[in-house]
Formats: C-alpha cells, sequence, structure tokens
RNA sequence: GCGUUCGUAGCUCAGCUGGAUAGAGCGACGGACUUCGAAUCCGUAGGCCGCAGGUUCGAGUCCUGCCGGACGCACCA
C-alpha cells in the first residue's frame, strides 16, 4: 500500500496544479515527488506535514494564505465531489488544515486502527512489494581462512545478513554468497609455522576451535620469523609450491583450510548468519584472466614498459592501476574481474551489493570502472556498501599486537553476562533454559550494537557499553516484546476482562493510543526506506521508538486491567500489534525475539 | 601531496530528498515497585551542530576554503 505522505503529496500537488491553473501560471506543475513533506514535530499539530514556503514566491501569495486556499479547495471538493481524486476515497483519508505557512494533515485515526489490526496479523507483515521483481545478490564476509573471526567479521556479517533480510523483505530475491579467501601468502604463513611447530597435532589435540587453532600458528609466524630470517621467504616458496600443485603442499593446505573452514562455519551457525552459495577462492582466482586479455586486445588496457598490464583511468582523478601481472599471474582485482562476469552469468542479477569495508573504496571504484569499459552494461548495478571500521578505545585493532577482539571470545563474555543477569533478576525459572536465553540475548546486543550505527561510520567499540543491557540496547528491544508477550499470555489465561469484549477500532483513536499506532503503521515504510538506503540503522532505529513508545504506553493505559471489555480487547488487539511489530523488526536486525526473558 | 570519508550534549550516536522550539541512550542529579515483568518509567541539568565565508524566504543538512581525525593512493588480499 502507498505511504499515506506519498498519498497526501499526490493531492497536495494536485491542489497546487489546480490554484496555478486558476491564477493563469498555466506553465506551472507540480509533480508529486516535488511536494516537501514532514513530520510535524508535535503530534496534536497533525500527522503530515507540508509547508508552503517554497511556493510564495510562484504564486506571489504569502505561505499562509496559499495554505487556507488549499484547505478551502479541499473542503468545497469534499463537499461537492471532484473529478480530482478525493482523499476521503483514497486509503488513508483524513483532512487538511492551515496552521500558519504549513498545511498539516490529520489521519483519520479509526481507518488507520483498522488498517493496522488488519495486516499486523498478516505473517507478510512490514513486508512491501518496492523492490518486486529484482534479483539482488549481497556478498558478504570473506573471511580470510588463516584465522578466526573477529569483531570487524561480525560487523560485516550482521550487515550483510540484516540488509539481505531486509531486501527480501522489500520485495527482492535476494542471493547471499560468500567468497571464501583460501589461498595467497597469508595462508602459507599458518601452514610455515605449523610445519615449524605443529608437531602433527590436531585442533583436537590443542584441546582449541579448529579456527583458533589455525589461527594460532598464524601469530607464531612472527616468533618464526625471529627465529628464522628466510622465513618471509619461505612463505614465497610454499605458495610457488602450491600453485605449482604440490602434493604434500595442496594437502597440509587442504588439512589446515578445512579446519579454519570448519571453525568459520561454526562461528557463522552461532551468529545466526547464512549464505546460500559459498565460492572459493582457489576455484575463482583465475577467472578474470581471460577478460584482461580481451581488454588489452580491444585497446581498453595496454602492457607496461614492466610487461604487466594496466588500466589508465587519469581521467577520473584514479591514477593508473596494473590488472595482470607480468608473469600472467592475477592479482585481487583480476579474481573480482571475474568473479562478478561469472555471477551474472550463472544468476543474472539486477544489483550485486559489497558489504566490504571501507578502506576498499579505491578498489571497487576501479573495479566497477574496469567492468564498464569491458562493456557490460550490469556494472553500473554494481554497489560497495562501505562500512567503517570498528576501533577500540586503544586504537585499531591488529592481529599482529594481539588487538583483536575474538569473535567467539565475545560471544562467550556477553552470554555468560546475560546468564548473570537473568539468576540476579530471579527469572531463572520464568526463562527456562538459562542458556538458551542467554545467548539469544547476548546475539541480541551485539547485533543491534553493530547495526544501530551507519553503516559508513567508523565505530568506537566501548567492551564496557556493549556488555551493558540497559538503554538504547537489544535487550531493551528485546524486553518490551517480551513484556507485550507476557500480557498476551495472560490475556489467553483468561486474566482480565477482555474476553468478554471484542475489538473496536474506533476505542483506539484518543491521544492515548494514537502515537503508538501512528508509529506501528510505519513499518513497512520504514523497512522501504531502509532498503532502499541499503542502512540497517534506519530500521534498528525504528525499532527503539517502538519499544519506547511501547512502554510509556502500558504505563498509562492498562491493558488487561480495564474496566471496559471492549476497550480491554482492542488494547489487546493492540498489543497484538506491538508484538507482531517488534517480532518482525527484530528478525530483520537479527536480534532474536524472546516471549520471555 | 592527492583522493575518499567523518567532525552534533562530558561519552556513544540519531537527525529522511534544506523547513515549525536541534533528539536518543550512557554518565550526573532527583523521583517511582501492595498495581498487566523496575533489563523499566518520569523529571532536572547539559549544545556558537569543528571554524569562516557563500547560496536561499529558510542551512546541522547544499557549495567553497581552512582546521582536526580515520582510511586509501602495492605486480598484498
Amino acid at each position: 500500500m502507498e505511504h499515506y505522505i506519498d498519498q497526501w503529496k499526490s493531492v497536495v500537488a494536485a491542489h497546487l496544479n489546480a490554484l496555478a491553473k486558476e491564477k493563469g501560471l498555466d506553465e506551472l506543475s507540480f509533480s508529486p515527488e516535488r511536494i516537501i513533506a514532514e513530520k510535524p514535530p508535535k503530534p496534536e499539530l497533525g500527522d503530515v506535514g507540508f509547508p508552503m514556503f517554497p511556493y510564495a514566491k510562484l504564486f506571489r501569495m504569502a505561505p499562509n494564505q496559499i495554505a487556507l486556499d488549499v484547505v478551502a479547495r479541499e473542503r468545497r471538493i469534499v463537499r461537492e465531489g471532484s473529478e480530482v481524486e478525493m482523499a476521503s476515497a483514497c486509503d488513508w483519508p483524513g483532512n487538511l488544515n492551515a496552521v500558519g505557512p504549513y498545511l498539516n494533515v490529520y489521519l483519520d485515526r479509526a481507518r488507520a486502527v483498522e488498517y493496522l489490526l488488519a495486516h499486523s496479523k498478516e505473517a507478510s507483515w512490514g513486508s512491501t512489494s518496492s523492490l518486486g521483481g529484482r534479483r539482488v545478490m549481497v556478498e558478504f564476509s570473506c573471511p580470510n581462512t588463516n584465522k578466526p573471526l573477529h569483531l570487524g567479521h561480525l560487523r560485516n556479517n550482521v550487515l550483510g545478513e540484516s540488509l539481505s533480510r531486509i531486501t527480501a523483505a522489500a520485495g527482492a530475491e535476494v542471493k547471499k554468497v560468500n567468497l571464501i579467501n583460501d589461498r595467497g601468502i597469508h595462508i602459507c604463513k599458518s601452514m610455515l609455522a605449523y610445519l615449524a611447530y605443529g608437531e602433527h597435532r590436531s585442533p583436537e589435540d590443542e584441546g582449541l576451535k579448529s579456527d583458533h587453532f589455525v589461527g594460532k600458528y598464524y601469530v607464531l609466524f612472527n616468533t618464526l620469523k625471529q627465529e628464522d630470517p628466510q622465513a618471509e621467504q619461505k612463505a614465497q616458496e610454499l605458495l610457488q609450491k602450491w600453485e605449482a600443485g604440490d602434493p604434500e603442499v595442496i594437502a597440509l593446505w587442504k588439512k589446515m583450510n578445512d579446519w579454519a573452514v570448519e571453525g568459520i562455519m561454526a562461528t557463522y551457525k552461532r551468529q545466526q548468519v547464512s549464505f546460500d552459495e559459498f565460492q572459493f577462492e582457489h576455484d575463482t582466482y583465475k577467472l578474470g584472466r581471460e577478460e584482461v586479455l580481451d581488454g588489452l586486445a580491444r585497446g581498453i588496457f595496454y602492457r607496461g614498459e614492466d610487461g604487466a598490464i594496466w588500466i589508465d583511468l587519469e581521467d577520473m582523478g584514479l591514477g593508473k592501476k596494473v590488472l595482470l601481472r607480468k608473469d600472467g599471474t592475477s592479482i585481487y582485482i583480476t579474481q573480482d574481474i571475474g568473479t562478478a562476469i561469472m555471477r551474472h552469468e550463472t544468476w543474472p542479477f539486477d544489483e550485486l551489493i559489497y558489504v566490504v569495508a571501507s578502506e576498499q573504496q579505491y578498489h571497487f571504484k576501479v573495479l566497477f570502472e574496469v567492468l564498464r569499459r569491458l562493456g557490460y552494461a550490469w556494472a553500473t548495478n554494481l554497489y560497495h556498501l562501505s562500512y567503517g571500521l570498528v576501533n577500540l578505545p586503544s586504537g585499531r585493532m591488529k592481529t599482529r599486537e594481539g588487538t583483536v577482539v575474538d569473535a567467539d571470545d565475545l560471544i562467550d563474555e556477553l552470554a555468560k553476562l546475560a546468564a548473570q543477569e537473568i539468576i540476579e533478576k530471579g527469572r531463572a525459572e520464568a526463562v527456562g533454559d538459562i542458556q538458551s536465553v542467554a545467548e539469544k540475548i547476548a546475539l541480541g546486543a551485539l547485533h543491534y550494537y553493530l547495526l544501530q550505527i551507519s553503516p559508513n561510520k567508523d565505530m568506537l567499540y566501548n567492551p564496557e557499553q556493549s556488555l551493558s543491557f540497559t538503554g538504547d540496547t537489544g535487550p531493551y528491544i528485546q524486553y518490551m516484546g517480551a513484556r507485550a508477550s507476557s500480557i498476551l499470555r495472560k490475556y489467553e489465561q483468561g486474566e482480565g476482562n477482555a474476553t468478554q469484549g471484542s475489538p473496536d477500532p474506533a476505542l483506539l483513536v484518543s491521544d492515548a493510543d494514537w502515537p503508538l499506532v501512528r508509529l506501528l503503521i510505519e513499518l513497512p515504510f520504514t523497512v522501504e526506506q531502509s532498503a532502499k538506503n541499503r542502512d540497517p540503522s534506519i530500521l534498528a532505529g525504528y525499532a527503539h521508538a517502538v519499544a519506547s513508545e511501547f512502554s510509556a504506553w502500558y504505563r498509562d493505559n492498562p491493558v488487561l486491567n480495564n474496566e471496559n471489555p471492549n476497550m480491554s480487547a482492542s488494547r489487546v488487539a493492540l498489543v497484538m500489534a506491538v508484538q507482531s511489530t517488534l517480532r518482525r523488526a527484530s528478525e530483520l536486525l537479527c536480534v532474536p525475539f524472546l516471549e520471555a526473558m
């Protein structure tokens, strides 16, 4: 359904056009998209506001006068009927009022309540069709297989997963892909250290999660380097052997790689992120080479004096960039060129979103431009969702300096604290499986913390603050969901007198209930906006607003304890709408919904 | 040096395509549990929106310059 703001933009545009015609200003024409709308600062001022300033000069009228004129027109049309679309016949009926230079709409509250109660029951509540028919591929995570996931990956993973869910909710067909970086010099370093210190031990032998085991040897490479000055060179040789297909090297690579991947998969499962397809760099790293050579033949690229193949992007201020080494081997971007083409061939997408840290902005600009120059029309549909780095109060995370916040350790610690909270608050019995609920609270806290900030911004990871469960956090939203669920549970058990009445939308139109209703009907539009901007933080802010509004609302407005059975039943229906709204928003934000906590 | 990006309350962040008195959370201070769960709620204090110009009826939002931070400018991924 069309957003009520868009609908009323059309109404206002129609009125302004009529006014223009009447004044003989035939060249003036306002399309609905150009009408500026906003949310009035106070609810009593109305539900949508239209400032009239922009039209003052054009009409040679004071903004106040324009507002009054439009209102008069609207009244006349409502009274007499007209070929102009009547507001009362729209999805979102309401009436117009002039408040100084502003034109404000008061929605028909009963109709809005009806809409909410009917639609929030549906399983698809919150879904829209704004991206209907579009195929969107989302690439995210893309870990190296030489060490376990850390906090930065967690941000990437939850951004990718949440964005995928939101995009799907906006109607698109989504495919989530993960390109595992399982080859390269970094892997060889872990392998070399394992050869030096591993003594054929397995992760089980050391009692370590398999990816942590591999990571341990990656760190040990630093030790090795101090003992053996040749270490770096040996790693290079190992890479060459790997590329040559040396069976022994391949066997070791496979063994360590499997360990790393196995551990990483376990973390995905725990984080509740998933992929529709895994791609492996050892399969893709040669892709793109032919493409680059072809581009060379077609004069799009050139061979430098050094023998390597280059692209000149000076005209775009991007400088020159190597696309293929002089020995004909692929580099990072060669692989990405091939992978993009392969992806579009196997699954023709309308859009491909790369969820990759902001440090790679230059890389993606070059990549997209290369593909465009190669003549791929779809290259304009590639999008780099650049997200900022996660910093610690002490500075940037660095593996070698041991300042990394490990993903598994972090979730462990959060879960431990959540379990403590449950016990301290005496909720152990009500909650049932403490460990399971604590894990969900931990994920809710972590995911919300990572998603509430606009993706493009660097963020500061404050351990203390992230471990807190109070305030603008995931657990706060979970708590409000649990409270709503609790009320509904009591209702089902027959508490209160709601069962003796029946819901009536007309009872929910007072100022007591309206702010909550108006917020709840925004879910589909917020999902749409979040998808359009590729920004889960918009939805996160909305989820918090709903939780907060609900919290204030149920303090003042008795639901089950209401003396009027019909009012009680109506409010139960409203709580159901709150529950399904929070449930859906949480799901899209990868924050587990809890019936009790 | 060049490019990208960010700079809003003590701290962490919102502020949609410029619009009606700049909003949350944390922290501080003061209140509220015989009443649908206090992981909650209510109130108070706290802001030359980095600085300076410009565009506009109107700028936290757009443009220019400067200052400050982050990231990038590899035949590494």
